[in-house]
DNA sequence: CGGCATCCATTTTGATACTG
DNA sequence: CAGTATCAAAATGGATGCCG
Protein backbone atom coordinates (compact mmCIF):
# COMPACT_ATOMS: atom_id res chain seq x y z
CA UNK A 1 0.00 0.00 0.00
CA UNK A 2 2.54 2.03 -0.86
CA UNK A 3 3.44 5.00 1.90
CA UNK A 4 -0.06 4.68 2.93
CA UNK A 5 -1.88 7.87 3.63
CA UNK A 6 0.07 9.48 0.99
CA UNK A 7 -2.43 9.67 -2.12
CA UNK A 8 -0.48 8.53 -5.25
CA UNK A 9 0.71 12.51 -6.99
CA UNK A 10 0.44 11.49 -10.66
CA UNK A 11 3.30 12.30 -12.70
CA UNK A 12 2.67 15.26 -15.09
CA UNK A 13 4.60 17.76 -17.47
CA UNK A 14 3.33 20.55 -15.63
CA UNK A 15 2.66 22.57 -18.53
CA UNK A 16 -0.88 24.34 -19.53
CA UNK A 17 -0.85 23.28 -23.05
CA UNK A 18 -3.13 21.06 -24.13
CA UNK A 19 -1.01 18.16 -25.57
CA UNK A 20 1.11 18.29 -22.25
CA UNK A 21 -2.30 18.31 -20.40
CA UNK A 22 -3.68 15.23 -23.10
CA UNK A 23 -0.29 12.79 -22.58
CA UNK A 24 -0.62 13.71 -18.48
CA UNK A 25 -3.76 11.70 -18.67
CA UNK A 26 -3.34 9.19 -21.53
CA UNK A 27 0.75 9.37 -21.83
CA UNK A 28 1.12 6.13 -19.81
CA UNK A 29 1.72 3.53 -21.22
CA UNK A 30 -0.98 0.64 -22.04
CA UNK A 31 -3.36 3.41 -21.56
CA UNK A 32 -4.09 3.59 -25.27
CA UNK A 33 -4.44 0.40 -25.95
CA UNK A 34 -6.57 -0.10 -23.24
CA UNK A 35 -8.79 2.38 -25.16
CA UNK A 36 -8.58 0.77 -28.18
CA UNK A 37 -9.62 -2.38 -27.23
CA UNK A 38 -12.93 -0.86 -24.97
CA UNK A 39 -13.58 1.13 -28.69
CA UNK A 40 -15.09 -2.17 -29.37
CA UNK A 41 -17.39 -2.59 -26.44
CA UNK A 42 -17.25 -3.38 -23.14
CA UNK A 43 -14.99 -5.61 -21.62
CA UNK A 44 -14.28 -7.89 -18.62
CA UNK A 45 -10.80 -7.59 -16.41
CA UNK A 46 -9.95 -11.00 -17.84
CA UNK A 47 -10.69 -10.05 -21.67
CA UNK A 48 -8.41 -6.70 -21.34
CA UNK A 49 -5.97 -8.92 -20.18
CA UNK A 50 -5.96 -11.72 -22.61
CA UNK A 51 -5.52 -8.81 -25.13
CA UNK A 52 -2.87 -7.48 -23.70
CA UNK A 53 -0.29 -9.93 -23.55
CA UNK A 54 2.39 -8.00 -21.44
CA UNK A 55 0.43 -5.41 -19.52
CA UNK A 56 0.54 -7.98 -15.63
CA UNK A 57 -2.55 -7.62 -13.63
CA UNK A 58 -1.49 -4.97 -11.43
CA UNK A 59 -0.73 -2.69 -14.45
CA UNK A 60 -4.34 -3.33 -15.57
CA UNK A 61 -6.00 -2.64 -12.30
CA UNK A 62 -3.69 0.60 -12.02
CA UNK A 63 -5.00 1.90 -15.13
CA UNK A 64 -8.11 1.07 -15.07
CA UNK A 65 -8.41 2.57 -11.82
CA UNK A 66 -6.92 5.88 -12.85
CA UNK A 67 -8.66 5.93 -15.68
CA UNK A 68 -11.99 5.39 -13.90
CA UNK A 69 -10.77 8.52 -11.57
CA UNK A 70 -10.37 10.45 -14.77
CA UNK A 71 -13.63 9.83 -16.40
CA UNK A 72 -12.55 7.72 -19.32
CA UNK A 73 -13.96 4.87 -18.34
CA UNK A 74 -16.79 3.56 -16.40
CA UNK A 75 -17.28 0.09 -14.83
CA UNK A 76 -20.62 -1.38 -14.42
CA UNK A 77 -21.89 -4.47 -13.13
CA UNK A 78 -24.51 -6.67 -16.05
CA UNK A 79 -27.62 -7.51 -14.45
CA UNK A 80 -28.13 -11.13 -13.87
CA UNK A 81 -27.68 -13.49 -15.24
CA UNK A 82 -24.31 -12.50 -16.44
CA UNK A 83 -23.70 -10.62 -12.98
CA UNK A 84 -20.29 -9.86 -14.33
CA UNK A 85 -18.18 -6.51 -14.13
CA UNK A 86 -17.22 -4.97 -17.65
CA UNK A 87 -15.42 -1.93 -18.33
CA UNK A 88 -16.74 0.28 -20.99
CA UNK A 89 -15.74 4.14 -22.02
CA UNK A 90 -17.63 6.69 -21.16
CA UNK A 91 -17.81 9.85 -23.85
CA UNK A 92 -15.11 11.30 -22.86
CA UNK A 93 -13.01 8.23 -23.34
CA UNK A 94 -15.04 7.40 -27.03
CA UNK A 95 -13.58 10.97 -27.22
CA UNK A 96 -10.04 9.53 -27.90
CA UNK A 97 -11.04 7.88 -31.44
CA UNK A 98 -10.13 10.71 -32.96
CA UNK A 99 -6.45 11.02 -31.60
CA UNK A 100 -5.82 6.98 -31.67
CA UNK A 101 -7.12 7.08 -35.27
CA UNK A 102 -4.54 9.84 -36.33
CA UNK A 103 -1.52 7.99 -34.23
CA UNK A 104 -2.51 4.78 -35.98
CA UNK A 105 -2.71 6.27 -39.75
CA UNK A 106 1.11 7.76 -38.63
CA UNK A 107 2.20 4.31 -37.25
CA UNK A 108 0.83 2.38 -39.86
CA UNK A 109 4.39 2.94 -42.07
CA UNK A 110 6.09 0.95 -39.53
CA UNK A 111 3.80 -1.69 -40.56
CA UNK A 112 5.96 -2.39 -43.62
CA UNK A 113 7.69 -5.60 -44.08
CA UNK A 114 4.96 -7.60 -42.23
CA UNK A 115 5.08 -8.89 -38.67
CA UNK A 116 7.93 -9.11 -36.23
CA UNK A 117 9.05 -12.35 -35.23
CA UNK A 118 8.35 -11.41 -31.80
CA UNK A 119 4.63 -9.73 -32.93
CA UNK A 120 1.41 -11.07 -32.20
CA UNK A 121 -1.77 -10.32 -34.36
CA UNK A 122 -4.66 -9.09 -32.02
CA UNK A 123 -7.79 -9.20 -34.02
CA UNK A 124 -9.39 -6.45 -31.99
CA UNK A 125 -6.80 -4.09 -33.46
CA UNK A 126 -7.87 -5.11 -36.98
CA UNK A 127 -11.51 -4.45 -35.96
CA UNK A 128 -10.68 -1.05 -34.25
CA UNK A 129 -8.48 -0.04 -37.50
CA UNK A 130 -10.72 -0.81 -40.62
CA UNK A 131 -13.12 2.02 -38.49
CA UNK A 132 -10.17 4.50 -40.29
CA UNK A 133 -9.57 2.80 -43.33
CA UNK A 134 -13.54 2.89 -44.07
CA UNK A 135 -14.24 3.91 -47.65
CA UNK A 136 -17.15 5.63 -46.66
CA UNK A 137 -17.89 7.10 -50.52
CA UNK A 138 -17.25 3.21 -51.82
CA UNK A 139 -20.16 2.04 -49.45
CA UNK A 140 -23.09 4.62 -50.11
CA UNK A 141 -26.71 3.10 -50.32
CA UNK A 142 -24.82 -0.34 -48.85
CA UNK A 143 -26.70 -1.91 -46.23
CA UNK A 144 -25.09 -5.47 -44.71
CA UNK A 145 -23.97 -6.66 -41.66
CA UNK A 146 -21.26 -9.51 -40.82
CA UNK A 147 -20.12 -11.31 -38.24
CA UNK A 148 -16.13 -12.51 -38.04
CA UNK A 149 -14.72 -15.59 -35.91
CA UNK A 150 -11.46 -15.57 -35.45
CA UNK A 151 -9.90 -18.65 -34.15
CA UNK A 152 -10.58 -18.52 -30.47
CA UNK A 153 -9.84 -14.98 -30.28
CA UNK A 154 -12.96 -13.07 -30.55
CA UNK A 155 -16.35 -12.79 -32.26
CA UNK A 156 -16.67 -9.12 -34.17
CA UNK A 157 -19.53 -7.45 -35.88
CA UNK A 158 -19.46 -5.17 -38.93
CA UNK A 159 -22.27 -3.41 -40.11
CA UNK A 160 -22.67 -1.07 -42.85
CA UNK A 161 -25.80 1.24 -43.36
CA UNK A 162 -25.12 3.98 -46.11
CA UNK A 163 -22.39 5.81 -45.54
CA UNK A 164 -21.76 4.82 -41.89
CA UNK A 165 -20.04 2.19 -40.62
CA UNK A 166 -20.18 0.31 -36.72
CA UNK A 167 -17.52 -2.25 -35.37
CA UNK A 168 -18.21 -4.15 -32.21
CA UNK A 169 -16.66 -7.24 -30.42
CA UNK A 170 -20.00 -9.29 -30.33
CA UNK A 171 -22.21 -11.46 -32.32
CA UNK A 172 -24.16 -9.38 -35.24
CA UNK A 173 -27.32 -9.64 -35.43
CA UNK A 174 -29.24 -11.07 -38.74
CA UNK A 175 -25.68 -10.88 -40.37
CA UNK A 176 -26.10 -11.38 -44.34
CA UNK A 177 -23.25 -13.35 -43.97
CA UNK A 178 -20.76 -15.56 -40.79
CA UNK A 179 -16.90 -15.49 -41.68
CA UNK A 180 -14.54 -17.96 -39.74
CA UNK A 181 -11.02 -17.57 -40.40
CA UNK A 182 -7.75 -17.08 -38.21
CA UNK A 183 -6.05 -13.70 -37.53
CA UNK A 184 -3.35 -14.56 -40.60
CA UNK A 185 -5.92 -15.15 -43.22
CA UNK A 186 -7.83 -11.59 -41.83
CA UNK A 187 -4.51 -9.92 -41.98
CA UNK A 188 -3.74 -11.03 -45.44
CA UNK A 189 -7.44 -10.34 -46.91
CA UNK A 190 -7.25 -6.79 -45.44
CA UNK A 191 -4.19 -6.55 -46.99
CA UNK A 192 -4.85 -7.97 -49.67
CA UNK A 193 -2.30 -10.38 -49.88
CA UNK A 194 -4.89 -12.70 -50.85
CA UNK A 195 -8.14 -11.98 -52.55
CA UNK A 196 -11.43 -12.95 -51.06
CA UNK A 197 -11.76 -15.80 -53.90
CA UNK A 198 -8.35 -17.21 -52.67
CA UNK A 199 -8.88 -17.51 -49.67
CA UNK A 200 -12.54 -19.52 -49.47
CA UNK A 201 -11.41 -21.24 -52.12
CA UNK A 202 -8.03 -22.85 -50.17
CA UNK A 203 -10.52 -22.77 -47.23
CA UNK A 204 -8.99 -20.37 -45.39
CA UNK A 205 -12.15 -18.91 -45.20
CA UNK A 206 -15.52 -20.56 -44.23
CA UNK A 207 -18.47 -18.88 -45.27
CA UNK A 208 -22.13 -18.91 -44.01
CA UNK A 209 -24.78 -17.16 -45.63
CA UNK A 210 -23.85 -14.53 -48.94
CA UNK A 211 -19.68 -15.54 -49.88
CA UNK A 212 -20.19 -12.66 -51.95
CA UNK A 213 -20.04 -10.18 -49.24
CA UNK A 214 -16.25 -10.85 -48.48
CA UNK A 215 -15.33 -9.34 -51.71
CA UNK A 216 -17.59 -5.52 -50.54
CA UNK A 217 -16.00 -6.30 -47.18
CA UNK A 218 -12.71 -6.10 -48.66
CA UNK A 219 -13.46 -3.54 -51.01
CA UNK A 220 -14.75 -1.23 -48.78
CA UNK A 221 -12.50 -1.75 -45.53
CA UNK A 222 -8.75 -2.95 -47.23
CA UNK A 223 -6.29 -1.65 -45.43
CA UNK A 224 -3.11 -0.25 -47.84
CA UNK A 225 -0.75 -3.50 -48.99
CA UNK A 226 2.19 -3.40 -47.69
CA UNK A 227 3.66 -2.12 -50.93
CA UNK A 228 1.44 0.92 -50.75
CA UNK A 229 2.92 1.38 -47.52
CA UNK A 230 6.49 0.83 -48.73
CA UNK A 231 5.71 3.40 -51.20
CA UNK A 232 4.39 5.81 -48.75
CA UNK A 233 7.46 5.62 -46.05
CA UNK A 234 9.92 6.11 -49.40
CA UNK A 235 8.46 9.40 -49.79
CA UNK A 236 10.65 10.64 -46.97
CA UNK A 237 14.31 11.66 -47.20
CA UNK A 238 15.99 8.35 -46.49
CA UNK A 239 16.54 7.91 -43.22
CA UNK A 240 20.11 7.58 -43.05
CA UNK A 241 21.78 5.60 -40.19
CA UNK A 242 25.15 6.23 -38.61
CA UNK B 1 27.07 2.72 -20.67
CA UNK B 2 25.26 0.25 -19.38
CA UNK B 3 26.58 -3.38 -19.45
CA UNK B 4 28.51 -2.58 -22.63
CA UNK B 5 28.47 -4.38 -26.23
CA UNK B 6 24.19 -4.89 -25.46
CA UNK B 7 22.46 -2.46 -26.92
CA UNK B 8 19.34 -1.03 -25.01
CA UNK B 9 16.90 -3.43 -26.35
CA UNK B 10 13.77 -0.69 -26.93
CA UNK B 11 10.50 -1.73 -25.18
CA UNK B 12 7.58 -2.54 -27.34
CA UNK B 13 4.40 -3.81 -27.15
CA UNK B 14 5.22 -6.05 -29.93
CA UNK B 15 1.87 -6.52 -31.53
CA UNK B 16 1.25 -6.02 -35.18
CA UNK B 17 -0.88 -3.23 -34.90
CA UNK B 18 -0.61 0.67 -36.39
CA UNK B 19 -1.25 1.83 -32.83
CA UNK B 20 0.84 -0.14 -30.66
CA UNK B 21 3.78 0.24 -33.54
CA UNK B 22 2.96 4.13 -33.48
CA UNK B 23 3.33 4.06 -29.68
CA UNK B 24 6.47 1.92 -29.35
CA UNK B 25 7.95 5.25 -31.36
CA UNK B 26 6.48 7.87 -29.74
CA UNK B 27 4.80 6.40 -26.66
CA UNK B 28 7.94 7.75 -24.49
CA UNK B 29 7.72 10.50 -21.93
CA UNK B 30 8.91 13.67 -23.43
CA UNK B 31 8.63 12.26 -26.89
CA UNK B 32 5.92 14.43 -28.09
CA UNK B 33 6.12 17.70 -26.48
CA UNK B 34 9.81 17.46 -28.28
CA UNK B 35 7.94 17.13 -31.35
CA UNK B 36 5.72 19.77 -30.43
CA UNK B 37 8.24 22.25 -30.12
CA UNK B 38 10.42 21.21 -33.21
CA UNK B 39 6.96 21.80 -34.88
CA UNK B 40 8.48 25.96 -35.06
CA UNK B 41 11.55 24.86 -36.27
CA UNK B 42 14.76 23.65 -36.17
CA UNK B 43 16.47 24.22 -32.15
CA UNK B 44 19.17 23.43 -30.64
CA UNK B 45 19.96 21.44 -27.38
CA UNK B 46 20.17 24.08 -24.93
CA UNK B 47 16.95 25.44 -26.83
CA UNK B 48 15.12 22.27 -26.24
CA UNK B 49 16.47 21.82 -22.63
CA UNK B 50 14.75 25.07 -21.80
CA UNK B 51 11.39 24.83 -22.97
CA UNK B 52 11.25 21.60 -21.76
CA UNK B 53 11.15 21.84 -17.64
CA UNK B 54 11.88 18.67 -16.17
CA UNK B 55 13.39 16.58 -19.14
CA UNK B 56 17.13 15.94 -17.73
CA UNK B 57 19.45 16.38 -19.59
CA UNK B 58 20.47 12.99 -20.10
CA UNK B 59 17.37 12.00 -21.12
CA UNK B 60 16.86 14.43 -24.07
CA UNK B 61 20.28 13.24 -25.51
CA UNK B 62 18.23 10.07 -25.35
CA UNK B 63 15.55 10.95 -26.81
CA UNK B 64 17.41 12.62 -29.76
CA UNK B 65 19.62 10.07 -30.61
CA UNK B 66 16.41 7.05 -30.41
CA UNK B 67 14.59 9.95 -32.50
CA UNK B 68 17.24 10.34 -35.22
CA UNK B 69 17.81 6.52 -35.45
CA UNK B 70 14.19 6.30 -36.13
CA UNK B 71 13.83 9.12 -38.77
CA UNK B 72 11.80 11.39 -36.88
CA UNK B 73 14.64 14.37 -36.58
CA UNK B 74 17.98 15.07 -38.71
CA UNK B 75 20.73 16.76 -36.58
CA UNK B 76 22.23 19.06 -38.65
CA UNK B 77 25.76 21.96 -38.09
CA UNK B 78 24.73 25.28 -39.03
CA UNK B 79 26.99 26.76 -41.89
CA UNK B 80 29.64 29.27 -40.44
CA UNK B 81 28.96 32.11 -39.10
CA UNK B 82 26.38 30.13 -36.72
CA UNK B 83 28.02 27.10 -37.07
CA UNK B 84 26.12 25.29 -34.25
CA UNK B 85 24.34 22.23 -34.24
CA UNK B 86 20.60 21.76 -34.72
CA UNK B 87 17.68 19.44 -34.71
CA UNK B 88 15.05 19.73 -36.77
CA UNK B 89 12.21 17.23 -38.23
CA UNK B 90 12.46 15.13 -40.87
CA UNK B 91 9.26 14.84 -42.88
CA UNK B 92 8.29 11.55 -41.28
CA UNK B 93 8.49 13.79 -37.85
CA UNK B 94 6.50 16.61 -39.74
CA UNK B 95 4.29 13.74 -40.54
CA UNK B 96 2.81 13.31 -36.63
CA UNK B 97 1.26 17.19 -36.38
CA UNK B 98 -2.04 15.93 -37.28
CA UNK B 99 -1.96 13.48 -34.46
CA UNK B 100 -0.33 15.89 -32.09
CA UNK B 101 -3.38 18.22 -32.49
CA UNK B 102 -6.03 14.90 -32.36
CA UNK B 103 -4.14 14.87 -28.84
CA UNK B 104 -4.42 18.93 -28.01
CA UNK B 105 -7.97 18.49 -29.16
CA UNK B 106 -9.28 16.19 -27.08
CA UNK B 107 -6.83 17.62 -24.15
CA UNK B 108 -8.02 20.85 -23.97
CA UNK B 109 -11.00 19.92 -22.00
CA UNK B 110 -8.49 19.30 -19.02
CA UNK B 111 -7.47 23.43 -19.28
CA UNK B 112 -10.39 24.54 -18.27
CA UNK B 113 -10.55 26.66 -15.18
CA UNK B 114 -6.83 27.89 -16.27
CA UNK B 115 -3.21 26.72 -14.89
CA UNK B 116 -2.38 24.72 -11.68
CA UNK B 117 0.02 26.70 -9.09
CA UNK B 118 2.34 24.02 -10.68
CA UNK B 119 2.29 25.13 -14.23
CA UNK B 120 4.56 27.14 -16.10
CA UNK B 121 3.09 29.06 -19.46
CA UNK B 122 5.39 27.64 -22.50
CA UNK B 123 5.00 30.34 -25.42
CA UNK B 124 5.93 27.67 -27.78
CA UNK B 125 2.66 25.90 -27.09
CA UNK B 126 0.67 28.75 -28.31
CA UNK B 127 2.46 29.15 -31.36
CA UNK B 128 1.62 25.34 -32.41
CA UNK B 129 -2.05 25.32 -30.45
CA UNK B 130 -3.31 28.59 -33.17
CA UNK B 131 -2.24 26.58 -35.76
CA UNK B 132 -4.64 23.96 -35.08
CA UNK B 133 -6.99 26.85 -33.74
CA UNK B 134 -6.82 28.46 -37.05
CA UNK B 135 -10.01 29.59 -39.03
CA UNK B 136 -9.21 29.27 -42.13
CA UNK B 137 -12.57 30.53 -43.04
CA UNK B 138 -11.97 33.89 -41.93
CA UNK B 139 -9.15 34.12 -42.89
CA UNK B 140 -9.99 34.41 -46.84
CA UNK B 141 -8.24 37.17 -48.66
CA UNK B 142 -6.43 37.71 -45.71
CA UNK B 143 -2.04 38.38 -46.20
CA UNK B 144 -0.13 39.45 -43.09
CA UNK B 145 2.83 38.86 -40.96
CA UNK B 146 3.25 39.54 -37.32
CA UNK B 147 6.21 38.75 -34.92
CA UNK B 148 5.32 38.03 -31.26
CA UNK B 149 8.18 38.74 -28.91
CA UNK B 150 7.29 36.80 -25.22
CA UNK B 151 9.46 38.53 -23.00
CA UNK B 152 13.08 36.90 -22.81
CA UNK B 153 11.02 33.23 -24.05
CA UNK B 154 11.15 33.47 -27.36
CA UNK B 155 10.26 35.54 -30.83
CA UNK B 156 7.46 33.71 -33.09
CA UNK B 157 6.61 34.47 -36.41
CA UNK B 158 3.04 34.06 -37.42
CA UNK B 159 1.82 34.38 -41.40
CA UNK B 160 -1.16 34.38 -43.43
CA UNK B 161 -1.88 33.85 -46.10
CA UNK B 162 -5.41 33.05 -48.52
CA UNK B 163 -6.45 30.15 -46.22
CA UNK B 164 -3.31 29.16 -45.02
CA UNK B 165 -0.79 30.31 -41.92
CA UNK B 166 2.50 29.00 -41.04
CA UNK B 167 3.78 29.51 -37.55
CA UNK B 168 7.60 29.46 -36.16
CA UNK B 169 10.18 30.78 -33.95
CA UNK B 170 12.02 33.35 -35.63
CA UNK B 171 11.83 36.90 -36.66
CA UNK B 172 9.12 37.71 -38.96
CA UNK B 173 10.47 39.22 -42.11
CA UNK B 174 8.47 42.40 -43.34
CA UNK B 175 5.94 41.96 -40.31
CA UNK B 176 2.79 44.25 -40.28
CA UNK B 177 3.03 44.51 -36.92
CA UNK B 178 5.76 43.47 -33.67
CA UNK B 179 3.89 42.75 -30.72
CA UNK B 180 5.77 42.62 -27.10
CA UNK B 181 3.74 40.76 -24.39
CA UNK B 182 4.49 38.42 -21.45
CA UNK B 183 3.04 35.19 -21.61
CA UNK B 184 0.35 35.68 -19.23
CA UNK B 185 -1.33 38.17 -21.90
CA UNK B 186 -1.14 35.90 -24.48
CA UNK B 187 -2.82 33.47 -22.75
CA UNK B 188 -5.23 36.21 -22.14
CA UNK B 189 -5.56 37.52 -25.16
CA UNK B 190 -6.42 33.58 -27.28
CA UNK B 191 -8.71 32.91 -24.50
CA UNK B 192 -10.14 35.84 -25.59
CA UNK B 193 -10.70 36.93 -21.47
CA UNK B 194 -9.12 40.14 -22.57
CA UNK B 195 -9.82 42.27 -25.71
CA UNK B 196 -6.61 43.43 -28.36
CA UNK B 197 -7.87 47.12 -26.86
CA UNK B 198 -7.65 46.44 -23.38
CA UNK B 199 -4.88 44.56 -23.50
CA UNK B 200 -2.56 47.53 -25.86
CA UNK B 201 -4.53 50.46 -23.28
CA UNK B 202 -3.87 49.10 -20.41
CA UNK B 203 0.20 48.65 -21.52
CA UNK B 204 0.47 45.12 -21.82
CA UNK B 205 1.10 44.76 -25.03
CA UNK B 206 3.22 47.37 -26.94
CA UNK B 207 2.81 47.33 -30.85
CA UNK B 208 5.21 48.26 -33.29
CA UNK B 209 3.28 48.92 -36.94
CA UNK B 210 -0.23 48.26 -37.62
CA UNK B 211 -2.38 48.02 -34.19
CA UNK B 212 -5.31 46.87 -35.19
CA UNK B 213 -3.74 43.87 -36.85
CA UNK B 214 -3.86 42.37 -32.89
CA UNK B 215 -7.84 42.36 -33.64
CA UNK B 216 -7.57 40.19 -36.48
CA UNK B 217 -4.87 37.95 -35.17
CA UNK B 218 -7.49 37.07 -32.09
CA UNK B 219 -10.55 36.48 -34.43
CA UNK B 220 -8.67 33.87 -36.74
CA UNK B 221 -6.43 32.15 -34.04
CA UNK B 222 -8.01 32.65 -30.86
CA UNK B 223 -8.83 29.40 -28.76
CA UNK B 224 -11.88 28.87 -27.39
CA UNK B 225 -12.67 30.33 -24.26
CA UNK B 226 -12.89 28.83 -20.93
CA UNK B 227 -16.19 28.99 -20.84
CA UNK B 228 -16.83 27.27 -24.02
CA UNK B 229 -14.14 24.55 -23.42
CA UNK B 230 -16.46 23.54 -20.57
CA UNK B 231 -19.43 23.77 -22.42
CA UNK B 232 -17.92 21.85 -25.11
CA UNK B 233 -16.99 19.37 -22.84
CA UNK B 234 -20.16 18.50 -20.99
CA UNK B 235 -21.54 18.89 -25.40
CA UNK B 236 -20.78 14.79 -26.10
CA UNK B 237 -23.55 14.11 -28.27
CA UNK B 238 -24.80 11.69 -25.61
CA UNK B 239 -23.94 8.45 -27.50
CA UNK B 240 -26.16 6.14 -25.78
CA UNK B 241 -26.76 2.68 -26.65
CA UNK B 242 -28.32 -0.29 -26.01
C1' DC C 1 -12.90 -19.16 -11.59
C1' DG C 2 -12.73 -13.76 -12.02
C1' DG C 3 -10.84 -9.73 -10.06
C1' DC C 4 -7.75 -7.92 -8.18
C1' DA C 5 -3.54 -6.92 -4.24
C1' DT C 6 1.36 -7.90 -2.83
C1' DC C 7 6.07 -8.72 -3.44
C1' DC C 8 10.13 -8.25 -5.95
C1' DA C 9 13.55 -7.92 -9.96
C1' DT C 10 14.33 -4.71 -13.86
C1' DT C 11 13.85 -0.47 -16.47
C1' DT C 12 13.01 4.13 -16.93
C1' DT C 13 13.06 8.62 -15.10
C1' DG C 14 14.89 12.82 -13.08
C1' DA C 15 18.36 15.44 -10.68
C1' DT C 16 22.94 16.67 -10.31
C1' DA C 17 27.76 16.63 -11.24
C1' DC C 18 31.21 16.47 -14.56
C1' DT C 19 33.82 16.76 -19.29
C1' DG C 20 35.51 18.01 -24.13
C1' DC D 1 27.35 24.74 -25.54
C1' DA D 2 26.51 20.02 -25.92
C1' DG D 3 26.37 16.58 -24.13
C1' DT D 4 28.20 11.98 -20.41
C1' DA D 5 28.37 9.85 -16.05
C1' DT D 6 26.34 8.69 -11.83
C1' DC D 7 22.85 7.58 -8.73
C1' DA D 8 18.31 7.59 -6.25
C1' DA D 9 13.37 7.41 -6.96
C1' DA D 10 9.54 5.89 -9.59
C1' DA D 11 7.34 2.93 -13.09
C1' DT D 12 7.00 -1.53 -15.15
C1' DG D 13 6.32 -6.59 -15.58
C1' DG D 14 6.11 -11.27 -13.66
C1' DA D 15 4.89 -14.39 -10.18
C1' DT D 16 2.09 -15.44 -6.71
C1' DG D 17 -1.48 -15.01 -3.08
C1' DC D 18 -6.01 -13.95 -1.52
C1' DC D 19 -10.99 -13.57 -1.38
C1' DG D 20 -15.87 -13.69 -2.69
Amino acid sequence: MAISGVKSRRRSYDQYCAVARGLDVIGERWTLLIVRDLLLGPKRYKDLLEGLPGIGTNLLADRLHEMERLGLVERTVLPPPAGSTVYQLTAAGEGLEPALFAIGRWGARFLVGGPKKTDVLVPRAYFVAIRAAFRSELAQGMREAYEFRIGKLGVFEVRVEDGRCVTAERQASNPDAVFSMDVETLNALLFQVISPAQAISKRRVAVEGDATALDRFVRVFGLRSHGQLAALSQARPAAKKR
